[in-house]
RNA sequence: GGGCCUGUAGCUCAGUCGGUUAGAGCGCACGCCUGAUAAGCGUGAGGUCGGUAGUUCGAAUCUACCCAGGCCCA
């Protein structure tokens, strides 16, 4: 038994390739103890032993390392000692730039397999741009500020809330911090090594550096100068429990099905009328807080009676809610707005309501989808209502304090948690008689992600910038921005444009970049921006060499205005970390303090590539600053990726237990493996499923067919010692070198001398050089890469070498084997390049396996056009149609491939293929001549197939009956059409004359043949074998049985032998009728025929060719 | 509750401008090949194109509504 698969300790001395196989030249020679036994191999053993020169040719195109992991692991090794990325950089260094902004990860946690897609995605692209020439900057960076990092650190220190913080010190927070964010940064950095990400770790941008953060201020001193900060109030989630303000995104990781109350509240209005407004709410609590009741002057407001009580609500929910019969009067919005009304509870003293208060005003935020159509508003709890309080100038009733609870002055509620206020306040409206109805209803409510506490939204201060000024802008940059997908750009991201609210900058925690606002402490209105380092010593005075801008040490930083007198002090807040990534167009270089042309050469980014999560994150945040900045969009090429889910289709998450490690991913597959996974299995935008099966199938699919062509090139080239250029079709280098000064050399010529098989491959690879192109170009890498795949395994594989195979050895027309290894040599080079942006390390190991070079340092293939030959790629396709067919028709009857037949009759639309193309389907087939039904008449019957577009156009609704009639047609009319004539039909009561336009005119086999047909293709296979076929086939069976002995007897590829047949008539008439032939294949230098198998023969074996036995023998012979 | 995406063979996915026999790979069944061979190849079966209603001579494709899943937002 051979062993299974190599073990670890083997690994490295072990030459199998990537199956675990042993390569076949390898097997026939190298017999180490591990390898199979000597018994069973023959009678003798094996003793050959590819002499020194053989072996050393053989190193000449190398055998595959044994697993897709050790090249990988080979190719990296390879790329640390000649710094191939650098060398990739230096050689484009006076390219035009590409400009490639990396999204900064935070290095506090690890990289997840997630990390892997955008990853390809972003090496892919600048890869690719690389190859064309232009020089990428490829800038790592680490995004080391925000809650994030500080949830992390409390977490370490085992820190529950604020107050812990402030108690042992900001400074020793930070501090702890500083020392965290990096705590994965090696992960990380090796992590983008074994996956082949190109990546400049050697300068990131660090968010927390000294620099990092003045830039940070140079661009809000901009704003601040423009006009576009301000300090105002914003409803925001806040956790009770954790005192803290909760990002967007960390709300969203929170939100909970709940039950909660679904009260109906009866209002009274003040007109005298005695009239009530009906109120619905799910958060009683807010009712203390009320102010004001919205109503939508876009809705009708009717009055319905119910238990003696006038209420007031929208149409359709009265409608709804009582039914059409009990609709009463109609009320006019004009008769609501400005109303006063009684408040449902007086908990807060009217003296503390400064604003408008109980009153009725429009809101078209008012749905009459739900509830009453009429909104209660609570402008300290609610967004709309903070907007709308802002708008109508409302009070602002705040009784609810940070800790969550009623403040406890306060009648009936004081010092209750709010949500457990609810209860007591609904039987307290219930003892008044003011509830219409009270149930309880389960919706989504936010909670923390940290501690499960229901939030609360609350009017807090805080630092805006005015990005609902610049919406027009915004909209407009962003339609210089292409998207990918498209959706992502119009409908998320652009929806949430259109609808931008001012960005709440500043946050109320510790380690992040702080505001550099000072403000007079005798006058809240006069503040202070501060661009730079060099302003801040300005006024305070000379800042120390080592000077950290970070809290607490900034907080000190204070002076004393020299026009006012008063001292100037820092607002306590830090900024939303947010803006610190969306700063690094600016930052990364330092700008405007140094780097200004660096910087001038790469604003704005070409192509950035992240997640979906980030179109509120980073991707707004740079489209934001740069906007507001007045410079137009930051990016003009986005790919935007969806989440990797696992193999059911469910998101991965750490409580499923179905997180895959990355590093287990490649160690399974490869970096390749699962790079090519990623790209080709589904676009990027769409979720895309990892699934180990499903990698491992599309690897094989792929890398094993490629490999296994590669394997079969190498066999044969060294074999033949064969190598580009020698021959007649000269040397092909098609693609110039990226660092050569000379002009390219031109590519191959077109090559008429070559045969049509391989013009036909020529043809193909060139069209698909443009086809990777322009889907590369236009960032589609799924679409070009499963092209690579189709030409890889369809067109490559199992057309080219399988129809090429017999001129690769023992060719004695030295043209043809040139050709045959050239067309083949050219296209493995050719994809071996296309493929380089892809699966980095494959690429660069067949490259160098075939030329000796690297591929990255390589120029991306031209497309040739004069390779491209529609007509050729034509006949083509109809040669494999009708080969499939004739396959089909073979099974139908039962006849193996290997016996001749005699005939085909064969069908195709258009014009037959050209001879020379045809001469691969009588191989294919293996059939001695095939005929056109053009040729054959009487064989065939016509037909026509109607065109339903052109009829369409004509017939309009009378197009069934058209296309009834054409088909109708009879021989004489369809040869007549065929004939460039028309024929007559008859349609809604009148003739029409039809001709070529309206139909195609088709043959269809007929007859005693085994017929098969698809679309308009058909073949007739003639079955009859006469004795002659009948012969033939046996001769082809003999060099079957031949070949196999040859092999289990451990010959050797190119060994000569001395052939014994014995057997009876039919086999020996066989045998003598094709003795050339079988000579030919099997290397037989000398043949021996007869009724038993006479002389001594090395090996032996009976062989039963379809109940005709037959011996074979054969030796080895030193004869040529 | 709102926005966006997805739904095509058992599974994973293609499907161009609406055109009349909806494709591929895997899996399955059967077979072939045996010097690319621990591979490879072929043939076949398998479909209410999520559902309903429209538009149209004609719908997987366009429209509306509904269902299911996902993401984002509230």
């Amino acid at each position: 038994m051979p062993p299974r698969r190599a073990g670890g300790s083997e690994r490295g001395e072990d030459h199998r390739d990537c199956r675990g196989r042993r390569p076949a030249a390898y097997a026939a020679g190298r017999r180490g103890p591990g390898g199979p036994g000597g018994e069973g191999w023959g009678r003798r053993g094996c003793r050959r032993r590819p002499s020194t020169r053989g072996f050393l040719r053989l190193m000449r195109y190398p055998t595959l390392p044994s697993s897709l992991v050790a090249l990988e692991e080979a190719v990296l090794e390879r790329w640390r000692e000649e710094d191939t990325f650098r060398r990739t950089l230096e050689a484009t260094r006076d390219g035009e730039d590409f400009v490639f902004f990396e999204g900064p990860p935070t290095a506090n946690g690890r990289p997840g397999l997630h990390h892997i897609i955008s990853r390809a995605i972003k090496d892919l692209v600048c890869r690719y741009q690389t190859m064309l020439g232009r020089h990428v900057t490829r800038i790592a960076g680490w995004d080391t500020h925000g809650l994030p990092v500080e949830i992390e650190a409390q977490k370490q220190l085992g820190i529950e809330d604020k107050r812990e913080i402030e108690e042992r010190g900001i400074a020793w927070f930070n501090e702890r911090c500083r020392e965290s964010v990096f705590t994965y940064k090696d992960e990380w950095e090796r992590f983008s090594e074994r996956i082949g990400y190109w990546l400049d770790y050697s300068r990131p941008y660090v968010t927390f550096h000294a620099g990092y953060v003045e830039s940070i201020w140079w661009i809000l001193k901009q704003l601040a100068e423009r006009g576009l900060l301000y300090r105002g109030h914003k409803v925001v989630p806040w956790c009770p429990a954790d005192q803290t303000v909760l990002s967007s995104h960390e709300l969203s990781l929170g939100y909970r099905d709940v039950e909660d109350p679904s009260l109906w509240v009866t209002v009274e209005l003040l007109d005298g009328s005695g009239r009530h407004l009906l109120v619905w709410t799910t958060t009683p609590w807010t009712l203390v807080s009320n102010v004001a009741l919205a109503v939508n002057p876009a809705i009708e407001y009717v009055e319905v009676e119910d238990r003696g009580t006038r209420l007031i609500l929208a149409r359709s929910r009265a409608a709804a809610l009582f039914g059409e019969e009990r609709i009463g009067r109609q009320v006019g919005v004009e008769e609501l707005l400005g109303r006063q009304y009684r408040r449902p509870f007086e908990l807060i003293p009217e003296s503390e309501a400064r604003g408008r208060a109980w009153e009725i005003i429009p809101g078209d935020f008012v749905s009459d989808e739900e509830g009453s159509g009429i909104v209660h508003m609570a402008p300290a709890y609610g967004a709309d209502d903070y907007q709308a309080g802002k708008e109508f100038g409302l009070a602002v009733l705040e009784p609810v304090r940070r800790d969550g609870t009623f403040a406890t002055r306060l009648p009936l509620v004081g010092g209750v948690f709010f949500k457990d206020a609810d209860r007591l306040l609904v039987e307290d409206l219930e003892a008044r008689g003011l509830v219409f109805r009270s149930t309880r209803e389960v919706h989504s409510y936010p909670h923390c992600w940290r501690c499960d506490t229901p939030l609360v939204y609350m009017a807090r201060h805080s630092w805006f910038a005015r990005t609902s000024s610049l919406r027009r802008e915004l909209l407009e940059n962003n339609a210089q921005v292409a998207w990918y997908p498209a959706q992502v750009g119009e409908g998320r991201f652009g929806e949430w444009l259109k609808g931008n609210v001012d960005w709440a900058l500043s946050r109320d925690r510790y380690w992040g970049t702080p505001l550099p606002v000072w403000i007079s402490e005798d006058d809240p209105e006069q503040v202070e921006w501060v661009g730079s380092f060099a302003e801040l010593a300005e006024r305070a005075g000379e800042l120390p060499d080592d000077f950290d801008p970070h809290r607490p040490f900034i907080d000190e930083v204070t002076w004393r205005c020299p026009e006012t007198g008063s001292v100037m002090r820092r607002t306590p807040e830090v900024i939303d970390v947010w803006f610190d990534s969306g700063a690094m167009p600016w930052a990364q270089w330092h700008y405007p303090f140094e780097n200004g042309e660096l910087h001038r050469r790469h604003f704005p980014a070409d192509f950035i590539c992240e997640a979906i999560d980030q179109t509120r994150g980073w991707f707004y945040s740079l489209h934001a600053i740069s906007t507001m900045l007045g410079l137009g969009p930051a990016f003009r090429n986005v790919i935007v990726n969806d989440l990797i889910l696992d193999a059911k289709g469910r998101k991965m998450s750490k409580s499923r237990g179905n997180v895959v490690d990355p590093w287990d991913a490649v160690a399974d597959h490869g970096a390749d493996g699962v790079r090519w996974y990623m790209i080709t299995v589904s676009n990027p935008w769409l979720p895309t499923r990892f699934d180990p099966d499903g990698v491992k199938e599309s690897a094989s699919r792929f890398f094993d067919t490629l490999f296994n062509t590669y394997r079969f090139f190498a066999l044969y080239a060294n074999l033949e010692e064969w190598r580009p250029g020698a021959g007649p079709t000269g040397g092909a280098e098609p693609y110039p070198r990226a660092s050569g000064s000379q002009p390219p050399p031109r590519p191959v010529p077109g090559g008429a001398s070559r045969p049509p098989l391989d013009r036909w491959l020529l043809s193909r690879l060139h069209r698909l050089v443009r086809t990777v192109r322009a889907e590369l170009d236009g960032y589609n890498p799924t679409r070009a890469y499963r092209a690579v795949a189709a030409f890889v395994d369809g067109e490559l594989s199992n057309w080219y070498v399988r129809r090429a195979r017999s001129r690769f050895w023992g060719n004695t027309e030295a043209t043809d084997a040139e050709a045959a290894f050239g067309t083949l040599h050219e296209a493995l080079r050719t994809v071996a390049l296309l493929i380089a942006p892809v699966t980095p390390f494959t690429s660069d190991w067949l490259h160098r396996a075939l030329t000796g070079r690297s591929s990255h340092t390589e120029r991306f293939p031209e497309v040739d056009e004069g390779m491209i030959d529609d007509r050729l790629e034509a006949d083509m396709d109809r040669v494999r149609t009708l080969s499939t067919l004739g396959r089909s028709a073979r099974e139908e009857v039962g006849i193996r491939v290997r016996q001749p037949l005699g005939r085909l009759l064969a069908v195709v639309p258009g014009e037959p293929p050209a001879e020379d193309v045809l001469a691969l389907l009588l191989d294919e087939i293996n059939v001695k001549r095939v005929e056109f039904a053009a040729d054959a008449e009487g064989l065939v019957t016509l037909a026509a197939r109607p065109d339903f577009r052109a009829l369409g156009r004509r017939f309009g609704r009378l197009t069934q009956e058209a296309a009834a009639q054409i088909r109708a047609l009879d021989a004489e009319a369809l040869k007549a059409v065929r004939g460039g004539g028309t024929a007559r039909i008859e349609a809604g009561d009148a003739w029409h004359e039809v001709g070529a336009g309206e139909m195609e005119v088709v043959e269809e086999a007929k007859g005693d043949l085994v017929v098969r047909s698809e679309g308009r293709s058909t073949v007739g296979l003639d079955p009859a074998i006469t004795e002659e076929l009948r012969l033939e086939g046996l001769a082809r069976e003999l060099v079957n049985r031949i070949q196999r002995l040859r092999r289990d007897s451990g010959l050797a590829v190119s060994d000569r032998i001395r052939l014994g047949i014995a057997g009876g008539g039919a086999v020996r008439a066989a045998a003598a009728e094709h003795e050339g032939a079988i000579a030919r294949e099997t290397l037989a230098v000398a043949v021996e025929i007869g009724g038993r198998l006479g002389g001594d023969f090395d090996y032996t074996r009976e062989a039963a060719l379809d109940g005709d036995p037959a011996v074979l023998g054969l030796s080895m012979t030193a004869l040529r």
